[in-house]
DNA sequence: AATGGGACCTGCGCGC
DNA sequence: TGCGCGCAGGTCCCAT
């Protein structure tokens, strides 16, 4: 379940190697990934532009090509992308000057691709929140204030705060010694700013180890990432709190699977 | 505004 | 062995 941390580890990898190659061709194998335009055209127009740039927004990928238009992609659930790939499986290849190919796999074809003359435009980039590393403290307070919703499920919406999963959100709530539960608007200070902390933390720590491969996840080169190993809670369902020994506990947050720790997130 | 549910999909692990 | 079911969670959409 790729989020900012693996997005960005992606992004990373992608830069070191397919900047300023060309699109040769377009392979589309399954079109229902392709959002826009129609699969037709979004293969005949990629085709003889160079990447220029690769940018990141919230779980968003972009790459900007050189005739101004960018194609973005959404790995959703269970996307990838690899290279040097030619996987028989992928959904879309893309053939690179160099000679070798970019795969888009995608398990359960929720992913979405997209060309699109301004990326800023999208709706879903409209609607994205702040990103967390470019976020003040003070401005983080305030948002918090505003809501009264339950902590965890705010966190996952990212017209609140962008790029943070359930992964994630979990992780950052127990380093932050949060319940699940509680309203964002009822945080003390200190609370705050722990939250504010370790969002940038864990997000910080994951993009240095590559990201978290469990399910699908895995970086470019298609090599796992590194983070689950220094997970706390997330998965560990009725094994003891590294920190207290209590069982960390499952509940369903928003039809979401949260895990944490009763004794240490109050 | 907050909250809950279903939809999109598919593979996996479970119980019978 | 094999079948059907629930589950995983990013995002959108609808209902309350």
């Amino acid at each position: 379940m790729p989020e900012l941390p693996e997005v960005e580890t992606i992004r990373r990898d992608l830069q070191k190697v397919i900047l300023g190659k060309k699109i040769i061709r377009v392979c589309v194998h399954n079109p229902m990934v392709i959002r826009e335009p129609s699969p037709a055209v979004f293969k005949n127009n990629l085709k003889g532009l160079v990447i220029k740039k690769i940018l990141r927004r919230g779980k968003l990928l972009i790459l900007e090509l050189s005739n101004g238009s960018s194609l973005t992609i959404h790995l959703k659930m269970t996307g990838q992308l690899v290279y040097p790939g030619g996987s028989k499986n992928s959904r879309v290849a893309f053939h690179l000057s160099g000679g070798e190919i970019l795969d888009f796999n995608d398990q359960r074809l929720f992913g979405e691709l997209r060309l699109v003359d301004d990326w800023r435009k999208i709706k879903f980039v409209q609607g994205l929140g702040p990103e967390p590393f470019d976020l003040t403290y003070d401005d983080f307070k305030d948002m918090l204030s505003k809501k009264k919703t339950k902590i965890k499920p705010l966190l996952l919406e990212q017209s609140f705060i962008s790029g943070i999963g359930n992964l994630y959100a979990a992780e950052i709530l127990f380093r932050a010694k949060i319940n699940p539960w509680r309203s964002a608007s009822n945080l003390t200070d200190k609370e705050k700013k722990a939250l504010y902390k370790e969002i940038k933390e864990v997000l910080n720590s994951a993009i240095t180890h590559g990201g978290s491969s469990i399910d699908d996840y895995v970086r470019l080169s298609g090599k796992k990432g590194n983070y689950v190993k220094f997970h706390r809670v997330y998965g560990r369902q009725d094994k003891p709190c590294f920190v207290c020994k209590s069982l960390i506990k499952r509940i369903t947050q928003g039809g979401r699977g949260t895990y944490f720790c009763p004794k240490c997130q109050r």
